[in-house]
DNA sequence: CACCCCATTGATATCGTTGTCAAAATACAT
DNA sequence: ATGTATTTTGACAACGATATCAATGGGGTG
């Protein structure tokens, strides 16, 4: 059989209690008696048993992320940030995909974090703005992180990207390199980052004291369908802009599409920028014009403070917003 | 406090025990009793605990996902299909990114598994094919399915595709269009499909009477810039192939950027396939002729016959082998 | 009617930890 | 030296399930 609290304390003559007091780090354990636990620790290669644990204490040492239906490489990306947080602390990582659209989500949650005692939970949008979700999870004492939330929290734990000034700074690049006449896609009307970018390009727009031309702006949903919708309608039109600007890669991709089909090359005829820097930005022809946010870095972020809360190391600006990367690739030309 | 099976025997005038047959569905339970306790249950709303059933008996009703870096779209896919096949079972899932080069490997993942007293794990390349490590597995009896290995596992569970018959039809059906010059870009070489892949490939072109061009060959590794610069390669030479068949997606992606950096165009100039119906595959201009494996198929099948397995429901032909789809699109035109 | 068998049920031990609380040991103050 | 405060330690209960094994009871058999 496996090696118990009990073979240690055996080994190490002392109690049992004493035992759960050195693995567990707590005060008042005379330094030469926590050595000599640790000596038989080490030498029975002693593991404490979980169940016994999340029985007593009611303790996982798990965590969870909770996602609805995300673009795929953002899941893995952000999936893969939270799990090297969990492996730097002994934590596991469970995964729940949710729909955030199902009147149960609350019960079904409440109940997955109560059976399997999770010591936290991570959530990725649109789970990151569900407020009532949220004020749940404080009512029950819940223990979470939210990742790029449209506002920013004061109950909750949150990382978020700059999609706003990310956008913004897009913008005035592609209006550096020349550009008046820019076309503008947007992202989907229920996700909160879709707003963010479209104020970032329409603040940049006018303070550089140009117009905005409707018939250019064109509502999407993040697909690479609707961007080549959008494409197809904006090119169908007598005037066209020089520079479009969608908010995301994959809508990026199907303007893209469109242009090639209209005979119009890119970025000969028409300059074009993305968003995210997914996987497919480096891989289409000409390579997009993108931001690049950090996402792993901010799920590795948001996995370490909620750690850190729940185990009662507070630190100061815990939440923090990180910075995105202009990504200047062949799709944006200087007129 | 929570429901405990206790307040349930009581309410229900049985024994603890009683209600613990019950709840595990065992035999000898009269008719009426089980009635009586599962009344009892739904009234009190109780759910057993999970850290005394698992510590009790060794079981967690949670299994968990290996992953070695795969290919974002392909792990998001493959999860997803796990994770439905865990909803309905009522099992959690967890996962474990792993390093499938690191010598502690085996021992990392066996405490692991005995930590969370897991009961089953589920394996993606190149991981499936570890067979030490799937020995280890075995000796430990620890409950494992593997998706997609190289040679069909007689210990072990698995869910295959026929990559080998998908890469034969695909190149049958490059040289159904008209196609004679075809050259192939080969993936990863430790990546067991990508001999499959190869494999086929070759049979196809000679079971049709024609010669390999060996200039036409190239290795790759699966990444988009190997296809690139295998693409630049093909196009420097005196002859060019009239078709290539790229043992991915990405690969081809790859391709299709040597190939229009060079003035190439696809397919007018020359015909494109890949492999794997990755997202970029539609996203791109034009979309590529394409294999679609039903990956999240396969992760929910290897779910299902995991489960089954040590739930003690053996079926006959739980091991499974999938077939994939053939996708034409616009990149492989008929000469 | 006595006997046995088998399905049903329950009392209690048990899994391996942490929590409670009091005892023992040590340090400190007078 | 004595009393008091503080640190260190351990005995035992508790967490909430399942496992063991014996008790119970109804039905069939000779």
């Amino acid at each position: 059989m496996a090696v118990t609290i009990k073979d240690v304390s055996k080994d190490a003559k002392v109690s049992i209690k004493t035992v759960s007091r050195v693995i567990n780090n707590e005060a008042n354990v005379a330094e030469e008696t926590k050595k000599r636990v640790q000596l038989s620790v080490n030498k029975l290669g002693f593991r404490p048993n979980k169940s016994a644990q999340s029985l007593r204490s009611k303790r996982s040492f798990i965590i969870a992320l909770l996602y609805d239906n995300p673009n795929k490489s953002y899941l893995a990306d952000i999936q893969s940030g939270i799990f090297k947080a969990c492996k730097l602390t002994g934590y596991n990582l469970v995964v729940q995909e949710c729909d955030y659209k199902s009147p149960d989500l609350n019960n079904t949650i409440l109940e997955f974090v109560e059976d399997l005692k999770i010591d936290g939970l991570i959530l990725t949008p649109p789970l990151s703005d569900m407020d009532d979700f949220l004020k749940d999870l404080e009512k029950n004492q819940i223990e979470h992180a939210v990742i790029a939330p449209s506002t920013k929290k004061t109950e909750s734990l949150y990382v978020s990207s700059n999609d706003y000034e990310a956008a913004y700074k897009l913008t005035s690049e592609i209006i550096k390199h020349g550009h008046k006449d820019i076309g503008f896609i947007k992202g989907h009307p229920k996700h909160s980052a879709s707003s963010l970018r479209f104020n970032g390009f329409i603040d940049a727009i006018q303070s550089h004291g140009f117009k905005i031309n409707d018939t250019w702006i064109k509502q999407g949903n993040f697909s690479f369908k609707s961007g080549f919708d959008a494409g197809v309608e904006i090119f169908h039109s007598d005037r066209i802009p020089t520079a479009i600007f969608a908010s995301n890669d994959s809508m990026a991709a199907g303007i893209m599409k469109s242009a090639n089909m209209k005979g119009l090359k890119i970025p000969d005829d028409i300059s074009l920028a993305g968003f995210d820097d997914s996987p497919i930005a480096d891989e289409i022809w000409p390579a997009l014009t993108t931001v690049k946010q950090p996402v792993e870095k901010m799920a590795n972020h948001a996995a370490k403070i909620l750690m850190a809360k729940f185990n009662g190391i507070e630190e100061e600006n815990q939440s923090k917003e990180f910075r995105s990367e202009l990504i200047v690739r062949e799709s944006l030309r200087t007129l």
